[in-house]
DNA sequence: GCCTTGACGGCAA
DNA sequence: GTTGCCGCCAAGG
């Protein structure tokens, strides 16, 4: 089921970062990477610039967009969420400790499908 | 049907 | 550590 291959790639999408828990953030090129086609990292942006923020695509649960960032622990452009510190008051919202230069810590946040648990020591309320 | 743009990634200078 | 360039795939003009 998880690797349905009749859904569509958005969708797949999705359905992966709907996976990332509070407090946790993943990478466009890991996402893509997991689909099983790692030269897709654009299109993983790209869908998630289909999904307003409240993804409708089928009645699910919100869409934590803003759990997506590129592989370098930055954050996304600026002109999507309305600016860089609205994505990071989002995360910071969630528990996640953002480092002096601005970007996440990977090494800490990055979700994997096998670390589904075991929260960063930090103070995030897991709940999602 | 061709060219440009883009929530990216990796490597080279 | 920073800046630049190329590659990759898909949509829009």
């Amino acid at each position: 089921m998880s690797s349905n291959q009749s859904t569509s790639f958005p969708v797949r999408v999705y359905d992966l970062v709907r996976r990332v828990p509070r407090g946790r953030v993943i990478t466009y090129g890991l996402i893509a990477r997991l689909l099983g086609d790692p030269r897709k990292a654009r299109q993983v942006g790209w869908a998630m610039a289909a999904a307003p923020d409240s993804v409708a695509h089928g009645g699910g649960p919100p869409l934590a967009a803003h759990r997506v960032i590129n592989a370098r622990g930055e954050l996304s452009a600026a002109a999507v969420f309305g600016g860089y510190a609205v994505q990071r008051a989002r995360l910071e919202a969630e528990g996640v400790m953002f480092l002096a230069d601005g970007r996440v810590d990977l090494d800490v946040y990055l979700w994997l499908p096998d670390n589904e648990e075991a929260p960063p020591g930090g103070g995030a309320p897991a709940s999602n």
